[in-house]
RNA sequence: GGACCCGUAGCUCAGCUGGAUAGAGCGCUGCCCUCCGAAGGCAGAGGUUGCGAGUUCGAAUCUCGCCGGGUCCGCCA
């Protein structure tokens, strides 16, 4: 249970007797009333900001409801305490045995527990990677791997039908100059010097690997013959090489994509053609001419007429254009296409997740989803910014293979799959970051990787402890809870009490990182209390004699260990029983 | 020239979609501990939320204009 949703449907029918009463209007507008936790815990349990938010349509002033709102809220059996404060807020206090049952669910629930069925089952469509298939993924694919992934998880854990997707660009210029430097390498492996890679192919000795592959098995057939009849074998063989790799590091990162959408296979379809035609039928299509861009001016810029969509209808700052001088298809096109489809498939609701180098594209493609789903869909777009890889605060660059650019491949040999993601995880995704190799691995309490990891594994430690005392884990969940009475106690109990509002929150505004520093935060009070227990043995977990008191307080560790595995299965990441 | 992202303590960053006295870690200062329930504990100092207007009961959060950093800008993907 989220308790906060849950008191804003108390606060909600008191206020309805309210209105019964003729106290209030009957007309009101509840959807503004929040009820959190507030900024200082000596205000209580709940604030909630009903009376301010009504005042102005109630034309009263807020502290005039705030006080009979808050009489009616007293009635309540959990509320045991409650006051008006500072402009019209009403803070209430929530009895001790509210929260004790919140924490009885949890041990209920396990790693379940924060499960909710807000999303109500919806389809969502979380595209992420989707890296070209052109070379091996890098750490900017990383991060937006592994925000999709996480994001995913936690829509999942939300309550939504989640699809995790991959669009392959198996299509256009790109994949033909792959296929070149591909034939460059094969000819380089049959013996041939084939002196620098040309200016403008891929020159990433990754594709060398590429090249002997296809000699070993064809031999020299491809050397004579024109580039029409080599160029289709050489690039679906470089597509299909390289995707394994890409699919090898993905599941090394514990990446697990449910569809992998080819491009090639939707332009060959006719999708394209297809959605061109729903959007010409809404008149959304014309020809025209667009201004050259100011200030830095194209050398070969070529004022001719072009087929644009109108993106301008729909937010974007000029008309776009969908076919190529050479009559082809744009990419753009092709994307509608493909967001065509994800519709057709039945999701209204798409979440893509891009690098920086994008955020120029979001506007148009927002505009292209919102036409070509007759305003019935949304996309939302996530714009991973830039990561550097520093160690020590020196930026890195370490890859023998692909040159310039740290492969996800070495990040993973460096620090292991859940290094990567729990500390890509621990900044939101549009501020720029600084992943620092050793600072991710050294042990210590600015490292929040390792923080919470040693969070979980001490709460394992003192179960595996009070096993050998002889104390039985089982049936933590009807411990005698009301044993727990110490403030720092009650005070993770509140905390654990948290984490089902905490995915919620999260998840709706799709921003994953915020249970980073929850879990931060849960760590921190646990590793805090149990501080508290070297100081005054009293408030030791396993306590001689008194069977009741330990098991109480043994479901409480449990308990912080459910939560924080269940956070870190969010992000994909394992949580270690002890420390090494 | 334009679009998008960022700007919060000395440093690295949070801030729950407009709430109360803006938080945490590191660093700094001062006490305490040397305990294997280890890889420290407690407390304190530290802020014009880049600058300036606006919106309203109320702004770090929304709007506009500047400043600084980053990403990008038809016929690439």
């Amino acid at each position: 249970m989220n308790p906060y949703r849950h008191f804003i449907g108390v606060i909600i029918a008191a206020l309805k007797s309210m209105q019964a009463a003729g106290e209030l209007p009957e007309t009101l507008d509840f959807s503004a009333i929040t009820a959190e936790p507030p900024r200082d815990a000596a205000h209580g349990d709940i604030a909630t900001n009903a009376a301010m938010v009504l005042a102005k349509a109630a034309a009263r002033k807020p502290r005039d409801i705030a006080e009979p709102l808050l009489q009616r809220l007293k009635a309540n059996a959990d509320v045991v305490d409650g006051a008006v404060a500072g402009p019209g807020f009403i803070n209430l206090k929530i009895a001790d045995a509210f929260w004790r049952e919140r924490l009885a669910e949890c041990l209920a629930d396990g790693l379940a527990y924060g499960d909710s069925r807000m999303g109500e089952g919806h389809a969502v469509n979380v595209e992420y990677v989707s890296a070209n298939p052109t070379g091996p993924l890098h750490v900017a694919h990383a991060r937006g791997a592994v925000v999709g992934d996480a994001l995913a998880n936690l829509l999942h854990k939300a309550g939504y039908a989640v699809t995790k997707e991959y669009y392959i660009n198996d299509s256009g210029a790109q994949v033909d100059k792959l296929g070149q430097s591909t034939y460059l390498r094969y000819r380089e492996a049959l013996g041939e010097t084939i002196g620098a890679i040309p200016e403008g192919l891929y020159p990433g000795e990754y594709l060398k690997d590429v090249g002997a592959a296809i000699a070993q098995r064809d031999g020299a057939r491809w050397i004579d013959k024109p580039e029409a009849d080599w160029l289709p074998e050489m690039r679906s063989f470089a597509v299909a090489t390289l995707m394994a790799e890409i699919r090898a590091d993905l599941e090394t990162l514990g990446v697990d994509i449910d569809v992998f959408s080819s491009e090639r296979a939707l332009v060959e379809s006719g999708a394209v053609d297809s959605a061109f035609e729903e959007l010409s039928r809404q008149g959304l299509i014309y020809q025209g001419r667009l201004e050259p861009p100011k200030g830095q001016k194209p050398d070969d810029w070529e004022d001719r007429e072009q087929t644009l969509f109108r993106a301008t209808q729909f937010g974007d700052e000029v008309d776009r254009p969908l076919k190529k001088s050479d009559g082809g298809w744009t990419y753009f096109a092709n994307d509608i296409a493909y967001h065509h489809d994800k519709y057709r498939r039945g999701f209204l609701d798409m979440i893509d997740v891009w690098g920086a180098d994008h955020g120029g594209y979001v506007k148009r493609m927002r505009a292209a989803v919102s036409a070509i789903t007759g305003g019935k869909g949304e996309l939302d777009v996530k714009l991973c910014q830039l990561v550097r890889v520093l160690k020590n605060g020196e930026l890195v660059r370490m890859s023998k293979r692909a040159g310039t650019f740290v492969t996800l491949r070495d990040l993973l040999d460096e620090v292991g799959p859940d290094v990567v993601r729990f500390t890509m995880l621990t900044r939101k995704n549009d501020a720029a970051f600084d992943f620092d190799l050793v600072k991710a691995t050294e042990q210590s309490r600015d490292n929040p990787v390792w923080y919470v990891q040693y969070g979980h594994a001490r709460t394992r430690s003192v179960m595996r402890q009070a096993a050998a005392a002889g104390i039985s884990a089982d049936g933590l969940a009807t411990a005698p809870l009301d044993r727990l009475v110490d403030s720092s106690e009650l005070a993770l109990v509140r905390l654990i009490s948290q984490w089902p509002r905490q995915v919620e929150a999260a998840a709706v505004a799709h921003e994953p990182h915020r249970i980073a520093f929850y879990l931060n935060d849960l760590a921190a009070a646990f590793h805090a209390h149990w501080n508290r227990g070297r100081e005054e043995p009293g408030l030791r977990f396993v306590i001689d004699g008194d069977s009741d008191l330990t098991r109480a307080r043994l479901a409480l560790v449990q308990a912080v260990g459910f939560v924080i595995s269940s956070g870190l299965k969010v992000f994909g990441v394992t949580p270690v029983d002890e420390m090494r």
